[in-house]
DNA sequence: TAGTGGTCTAGACCACGCC
DNA sequence: GCGTGGTCTAGACCACTAT
């Protein structure tokens, strides 16, 4: 960095900071070890931490780093993968599953999955919450949105636990799976899902939604939020595979 | 936001302003609209020019808003949805494809894909770049790694066009090809990703990672990067589906 | 040249985890 | 209480685009 060098199209301060970081970490540091504090960290590098704090949130982003408030800056372990199908076609809730049913909820759905649903814009609809736990630490949380139609038979919308999910899980059972769908899309955590799994709001998440098809149209719809920062999505083969790697 | 208020756990300014922004795009513009100022905008809200660009970053993740240096910030359209697969297993180059093939160039792959390929790390190998485009819009750039073994009399390292790329491709085809592997994960746009898909470097993107099998290894591992703003990634039902949605 | 978003600074205070 | 990262401010200047 010193004068000898023109610097004709002068990169960002916080891109360049991002690179030493990044060679840093691949030599000096091992997976736990903590960084100093970003004041240290900025005055080293005689940068405001404003500076420091752009970089620093890059490499979060990339799973590099993990920071946590009022304890410090860590070196990330490599990104557990979290396999996310395809499956064969299954209802959510059967036995064998990576997910723990928590409760039920009546919740409007969004928008795009009232549309998905072909439910009334602001109806509530059972909701099932689920997490996923892999490693010990909670990977995802979701919401499993279930209308009246695919629960004939069902109590009226309340609140209940894992028993009362469960009761219209097998409801739903019931019905012949077609198919299913799903597509990944970036996002930023809601504040419940944030809390669960131990991150603030807004952090960067990766929602995957899955669609079930049943009787020719769309029977539930899960929106599952899962932490892009410590997670890759794997797609699993299907067919007969020589599992190389 | 009067005195009325009490907030005995203040949520933060940006947070707030996201909501009160996510409600305005919603019912008061339409896309392509052009938002205000971002002096404008924070003086209008009372805040600093970081604190709204906080909240603009958030929109801008999720996808609401797109702001382009020396123009302004637009209301995005919605995302659009981008079939990633499964496909029925092909080799990628082969006709009807949504990918368009630049060009090959000799690279030395990042470790985790060195890993894959059971090659020296630092070792170049023939890296085949190509561009997705949907909409009249570049989506993603890839980058195809072929390690000599999988294209055997291939001629030695070297840059070349499209032409010269297809016809490695055309090597590699030979191969009887067994499965293929996806995974998703998030990341940030390197500089000549980014260039391609005009947008700032460190930009999120949706990082996808092919492997594809042949002869009990890994044969070819290609890593797309989607831009993480604009793009849905869909994986649609391999099976036969009813597309009731 | 004017106006936009992008980068950067040097501070301040707050919320949280740990001792 | 102390140290950490998280939020926020009020400026300044730069890079880019359109006119």
């Amino acid at each position: 960095m010193g004068t000898t060098q023109l610097e004709q199209v002068p990169e960002p301060k916080y891109w360049h900071l991002k690179t030493v970081l990044t060679d840093a970490l691949d030599s000096e540091f091992s997976v736990g070890e903590i960084l100093p504090n970003e004041r240290e960290l900025a005055a080293r590098f005689g940068v405001a931490r404003a500076t420091l704090r752009q970089a620093l949130e890059q490499l979060e982003l990339e799973g590099r780093l993990q920071r946590r408030r009022g304890v410090g800056t860590t070196v990330a372990p490599p990104r557990v993968g979290v396999d996310v199908g395809p499956e064969p076609h299954r209802w959510p809730g059967l036995p064998g599953e990576a997910w723990q049913t928590d409760g039920v909820e009546p919740a409007a759905p969004p928008a795009p999955v009232a549309r998905l649903l072909a439910t009334t814009p602001g109806t509530p609809v059972h909701a099932v919450r689920r997490t996923r736990i892999s490693h010990g630490q909670p990977v995802a949380t979701e919401l499993l949105y279930l209308p009246a139609a695919s629960l004939p038979g069902a109590p009226d919308l309340t609140h209940g636990d894992a028993d009362a999910a469960h009761t219209l899980l097998r409801l739903l059972h019931a019905n012949a799976l077609e198919g299913q769908d799903r597509a990944v899309e970036l996002g930023s955590a809601r504040a419940e899902d944030a809390r669960q799994l131990d991150r603030l709001p807004g952090a960067p998440v990766l929602v995957v939604t899955t669609r079930y098809f049943s009787a020719g149209r769309t029977a539930a719809v899960a929106v599952a939020t899962y932490r892009a920062d410590t997670c890759r999505l794997t797609f699993a083969e299907t067919g007969p595979l020589p599992l190389a790697g």
